[in-house]
DNA sequence: AGCGTTGTTGTCCAGTTGTATAACACCAGA
DNA sequence: TCTGGTGTTATACAACTGGACAACAACGCT
C-alpha cells in the first residue's frame, strides 16, 4: 500500500523565513516568548514542526529572530513617521501611546531578557536608538526655537521612562486609557521642554508612534 | 522484602504552606510565573513535589497565592516604613529606587497578567494601593506647607509612573544606575510639586524603599 | 533527461510537566 | 487501644515539549 503524502506547498526560502518569524512575533504578543512552542508557530505558518527546524536550528534562535525583526522593523517605521513630520508634531508621534500589540512584546522581552543574553542584547540595542531618536526630536524642537533643553540627551532619557511607564498602566495594568496616558506623558514633556500647554496634544499626528507604515503590518499576517 | 520510606519530617499546616508559598515567590523573582515548577518549588522547600498539591489544588492556585503574598506584605513593610517619617523624608523613600529582586516580579506580573485573571486582580488591587499611599504622602508635604499640588491624585499617578518606566530603564534594560534612576525621579517630583530641587536627594533615607523591616524579608529564607 | 539541491512531510524519541492516587507515618481524641 | 484525620512519600500517567531523521517532491542546472 502506497503512502498518501500532502503535495507541499514550496515557497522561496526567504518567503518562508519572514513567514516564520511574523508568526512567533504575532504568538509572542499573545503567549510570551517563554510561552510559545515550535509547535503552534508551525500550526500558525500552516506547516509541519519539523519545518521550523530547517530554518532556526534552534528554539532560541527563533524567538531571537522573531524578537530582532521586532526590533529592526518597529524603529525602520518610526524613522519613516518622523522623517514627515515637523519638529513638534514629531515629538507628539513620538511619545504617543504605543499600540497595545507592539507594548505587550516589549514588556515581555523586559522580564525575560534576564534570562536570556540574546534578548537584552537586542533590548539594550532598541533602547539605545531610542533614545537617540528621541534626543535628536528633541534638538530638532529646540534648533526651531519652540522650545529649550539644558541637556537633549538626558532629558529624552528622561520622557522615555516616562513614556514606558505610562505605557505599563496603560496596557498592562488598564488604570488608565489612551487620553490620560497621552495627558501625563504630553504634560511631562512641555514642562520639561518649556513649551505651552496643550502644544503637543493639538500637534499630535492621530495615528499612534508604531502604527505607520510597516510598523501597522508588523503583526499583520 | 519492607519498602524503605524515609522518615517525613512532619510541620504544621499554616507553617509548611508559608514555606511553599515564599519559595515560590524566590523562585518567581529568578525564572518568572511561567518559569516556576511543582517540582521545583518542591526541591527548594525540600519535599516531594506531590506534597505542593496537598496545599495548593493546581499550579496556577500556587503562583496566584504566591503574588498575593508578595504585594501584601511589600505593601504592609512600605506603609510602616512611611509611617516613621517626616513627610518629604517619605515622599523621597517611597520614590527611591525599588530593589532588584521586588522588581522582578513586578516587571514579571505586568507581562503575565494578560494571560493569567488571577494576577491581572492581584496586581490592580497593589497598584491602586500604591497609588493611595502616594497620594497621601503628597497630601502630607501640602499639608506642612513644604510642597503644592493642584491635584495630589493625578500627581500620584503621573510619579507612579515615572517610577515605574525608570525602574524599567534601572533593572530591566541596566541603562543606567541607582543614583540616575533616583535623579530623574527625584527631579520631576520637585518640578511637579513645587519642590527646591535637591530637596528629596539630601531626605532620602539611605535603604531603598521595600528594603525595610518585613520587606527584606521577603524574599529571605 | 538525468541529477544534485533543498523545501517539506511524517514519525520517532527522550525528557519534562501537571495531575492523580495508593501507601505510609504521625498525632489527637474517644 | 483503637480510630480517623492529616502531613508526607513514592510512583504512575497522559500530555506535551524540543530535537532528530529518513523519505519524498519540486526545482535549477547541466
Amino acid at each position: 500500500m502506497a503512502e498518501q503524502r500532502k503535495a507541499p506547498e514550496r515557497k522561496s526560502s526567504d518567503e518562508r523565513r519572514d513567514e516564520i518569524v511574523r508568526a512567533t512575533l504575532r504568538l509572542v504578543a499573545v503567549k510570551g516568548f517563554a510561552g510559545v512552542t515550535l509547535r503552534e508557530v508551525a500550526t500558525e505558518v500552516g506547516v509541519v514542526h519539523g519545518l521550523i527546524r530547517h530554518y532556526f536550528s534552534t528554539r532560541d534562535d527563533l524567538v531571537a529572530a522573531a524578537f530582532d525583526f521586532a526590533v529592526t522593523s518597529e524603529l525602520a517605521s518610526d524613522r519613516a513617521m518622523l522623517d514627515g513630520l515637523d519638529p513638534v508634531a514629531a515629538l507628539a508621534g513620538w511619545l504617543a501611546s504605543t499600540p497595545e500589540d507592539h507594548y505587550r512584546v516589549w514588556i515581555d522581552a523586559w522580564s525575560e531578557a534576564g534570562r536570556t543574553p540574546a534578548l537584552a542584547a537586542a533590548l539594550d540595542r532598541h533602547h539605545r536608538d531610542c533614545e537617540r531618536i528621541l534626543t535628536a526630536v528633541i534638538d530638532r524642537v529646540v534648533d526651531a526655537g519652540l522650545g529649550s533643553s539644558a541637556n537633549p540627551a538626558a532629558d529624552s532619557r528622561l520622557l522615555t521612562a516616562v513614556a514606558d511607564g505610562v505605557a505599563v498602566q496603560h496596557h498592562g495594568i488598564a488604570a488608565i486609557g489612551v487620553t490620560e496616558a497621552n495627558d501625563i506623558v504630553f504634560g511631562v514633556a512641555e514642562r520639561q521642554l518649556g513649551l505651552a500647554p496643550g502644544t503637543l496634544a493639538r500637534a499630535n499626528p492621530v495615528p499612534a508612534r508604531g502604527q505607520w507604515a510597516e510598523g501597522a503590518a508588523l503583526l499583520a499576517r
